[in-house]
DNA sequence: CGTATAATTGAGCAGCGTCAAGGGTTGTGG
DNA sequence: CCACAACCCTTGACGCTGCTCAATTATACG
């Protein structure tokens, strides 16, 4: 993991983590819970006194729309607040649903923003945090305005694994990607139908190929060339 | 203009523009310049030291894909900051570009920080700035990703008129809109010829008529019908 | 082991893009 | 003030990308 990456990522790995956990107890009261695959841990719209961070598991943030279409917005990894709004906002117009099985902590709002007024690192970590979640929107928003439906799923997918770089990856061998078709097909704005028949045509070029939980990366020059910005 | 729909833009109208002004000259250098219709105010990459303004006209923040593709992430009206993130990052990875003729001041980033830091209502102004840009990031991904070409120009013409709204609009009477066609194509994602003839559509059947500068809305609750998310 | 959920595959079609040509509008310089 | 250029908008023809509907087969879960 090269600097240059780290700059792009916008945060340096567990540190808002780090030092969340080093203020608890002493600033910070906070309880931990767990929900199971598929289960909401935050509903859109809810008043949540807490601001929530993922502990293990992976979630999303998910728009749901009356006509049944739904919109992810962001993968949630382990580390992660639900979003950084929390901080800010009580409320929500978006829901974080677990994937898979998610254990998460809950912290009480007072003490997290007198976390990052008192502790300077916090604020620093924080700030590259919110810079990172908003500059992948933006991203999003162009691949989904602007690319198609191929080029949309490998920015998708490479948006994720740029992610747990980060965190840390087996240098070879499957990857743990418990993302479902339907996931996808949520983030890059299409259907589960063409989703599957494009993730068909990734495993039979060769580029990657995705199945019960399990990425396997093929060949990484070419998904880049595809789904890079 | 209720207090809901203040909430719901997330920022009152001129606040952080007066507060900024009030601290000029005391706390904070600054200059003011001017940009031609079409020419960029800042380009994307290009490291910035200071923090700009809008003053007058209108401006939008664009990505531009080698490609030849561009995506318009937002409409920058007087008052705005080109981009809140200017003040934490002193490079962006989108252009500013006046759509009209504009005036804009440069705030050198150290003073505008230190405003922030020292002055409470500064501060607040601030965030609800923040949070407004962010949700209509959010609004806009799924719009692009979840939604028909019709859909997609009704909610950006709706989410332009929201933030005038909010500036003061004239009552009845055609409403000062100079975005072209091809800029409208550039939010919602599609080709300025897909535009031209959704546009024709609207006219046709009496929702709102857009041309020379001038949007006459005609049936205001028939676009919020289609555009509302 | 049964049931709900997810993935696959085919057929048909519509929404929107591409290409192309013509007419308006705006701005600039002589 | 006019002429020209550059840009913007409009409209038609055509075809591809990606959606809908539907039926079948895997997979996960209690």
């Amino acid at each position: 993991m090269n600097s240059v990456a780290l700059v792009r990522n916008g945060r340096v790995p567990g540190t808002l983590e780090k030092l969340v956990d080093s203020a608890t107890g002493d600033l910070l009261r906070h309880a931990t819970a767990v929900a199971r695959a598929g289960e909401a841990i935050y509903r859109a719209g809810d008043p949540s006194e807490d601001v929530l961070m993922l502990r293990e598991g992976w979630a999303t943030q998910v728009v749901q729309l009356d006509s049944g279409r739904r919109q992810i917005l962001r993968v949630v990894l382990p580390g992660d607040f639900c979003s950084y709004r929390m901080v800010f906002s009580p409320t929500l117009d978006f829901s974080i649903r677990a994937t898979t099985r998610a254990r998460y902590s809950r912290f009480e709002r007072a003490g997290v923003k007198l976390l990052l007024v008192t502790r300077p690192a916090a604020f620093e970590a924080f700030g590259s945090a919110i810079l990172d979640e908003d500059r992948r929107l933006t991203d999003l928003v162009v691949n989904l305005g602007r690319r198609t439906a191929k080029e949309r799923v490998a920015y998708v997918i490479l948006s994720i694994l740029e992610r747990l770089n980060v965190e840390g990856l087996p240098a070879a061998g499957p990857i743990p990607f418990p993302i479902r078709q339907t996931d996808l097909a949520d983030m890059a704005g299409i259907t589960t139908v063409h989703t599957s028949r494009l993730l068909a045509d990734y495993r039979r070029s060769g580029v990657f190929a995705l199945s019960r939980g399990e990425l396997h990366l093929l060949d990484r020059r070419a998904l880049e060339r595809i789904g890079r910005l």
